[in-house]
DNA sequence: CGGCAAATTGAGCATTGTCAATGTCTGTGG
DNA sequence: CCACAGACATTGACAATGCTCAATTTGCCG
């Protein structure tokens, strides 16, 4: 069955490999209230300390979330792929404990935090998926931590672009094994607790070897199974293979 | 109201400051079957790639999640104390992507992964009240990569206390400011990506400045006001505001 | 062509890790 | 009650990964 076209399908389409939905369910998405919005490069979008009003679903672009200590040094805590909530927890925390900020130029859809809950209170199927969308989220953020406190500055790189690569795959947002890298050299820094200039030479390095390659912001994996080796990725963590079942009803 | 005196009634309190509940609601979570257990120190509660079969809550003592890179080092992500669901995961998720082990000596419920989710079908407000912690989680997930990716080791080690501690106290197992540290020297390095070795050097500088005092194993903070300096921290990522809700009911 | 952000480079340094030895504590069995 | 084992904590000397600072180059865009 083919919905009408919105912009709210791609984000439909990842729900559904959460958990199933009913047709009453796929209608009550796509019927939800939004405002589309072109955001620039480098905009914020949800601030720490703010008490949300909306929630935020990424279109087109990439954004991340970030954390910023008292001392000023920055921490970017997830990298978000078009047809991700980027704030699922604005429809049901009271306070932002972050920043998200776009990466290039993006498109969002701005969904009122109050249409959130009523879709959720009259959809339990959604909510469902919706859940299961923020354990895998956890899950990927127990792997950061372990990859800036457990791994070196090449492998930290590394799996950063291995958890890149195979989400935008899994997303079928990659055209052949080249894609277009959204981070400034101080972003993948940030990302890996590193510095934009060790993060430079590391990359010089990883070209050297060749499991990059570099032509401007466009990287190229010439051997995917080396670079996979060389960040000790493995992609359980991402729970692809998680079966969307109906948690909904009485199992 | 009073409820019969169950081993779940902690997790039940727990949970009723992430959503409201109402009776039947109480009564389900109470009526869930589980087995005690009580474990030795270091006894594995689920394993890595495991399908797990039952979700575990913690009722005395301490846990901890873990991972372990391919070369064998090992990070802590979270730390859990008694009334923390230590894997509403399984419930949801097919395959474990972490480790769990107990600290010290624990006794723990293990409910069946079905009867979760058949709780979690009946009763939206258990689910929305368990969805709401599953976000919190990740809120200390997101600081937890902040505070290794970005902090320096006398920070990061003052910021694993604070933490510990207020959470010891709002979940209202503080006697006074000293408490027993239930982690071995390797287990804090293997929480903040340190070494033991480091750690050790770290807390004794922590104790000369001042900032904590060590007998043993029992820890005591002379001057709360100036650890949680020392470690930049700020408790707005715990939520302990957070406004219990009616999510599962229209907004 | 000018301006600005991002990338690159070099030199020197510091925080933290490594390795290996020694000290301390706790629980257990004789 | 003592001796011993084993786990944990502590120490020292040294190495190294990654950081700092500061200059320079490159690329992008109007």
């Amino acid at each position: 069955m083919t919905s009408p076209a919105s912009a709210l399908n791609p984000m439909l389409r990842k729900l559904e490999l959460r958990a199933p939905l009913d047709v009453s369910d796929r209608e009550a998405l796509l019927a939800l209230p939004y405002r589309l919005q072109t955001m620039e490069p480098a905009a914020y979008v949800v601030r720490e300390g703010e008490r949300p009003e909306r929630c935020c679903l990424l279109l087109s672009g990439f954004a991340y979330r970030h954390k910023v200590t008292v001392d000023g040094s920055r921490q970017i805590v997830s990298i978000h792929i078009p047809g991700d909530f980027v704030d699922l927890d604005a429809a049901l925390l009271d306070i932002a404990d972050h920043n998200v900020q776009t990466l290039g130029r993006c498109e969002v859809a701005f969904i009122p935090r109050l249409a959130m809950r009523a879709l959720i209170a009259a959809h339990p199927k959604v909510a469902m998926a919706m859940w299961v969308d923020t354990l895998i989220d956890s899950s990927i953020f127990r792997e950061w931590i372990t990859n800036v406190g457990r791994r070196d500055a090449r492998s930290r790189i590394a799996h950063l672009l291995c958890e890149f690569i195979r989400r935008m795959e899994v997303a079928g947002l990659m055209d052949d094994h080249h894609y277009e890298l959204p981070m400034t050299q101080e972003q993948i820094a940030d990302a890996t607790g590193l510095t934009s200039v060790h993060v430079n030479r590391v990359l010089q390095a990883l070209a050297k070897q060749g499991l990059i390659e570099r032509d401007k912001r466009i990287v190229g994996i010439p051997d995917w199974d080396a670079l996979r080796r060389a960040a000790g990725f493995s992609e359980t963590y991402l729970h692809f293979d998680q079966v969307p079942r109906d948690f909904a009803t009485a199992a």
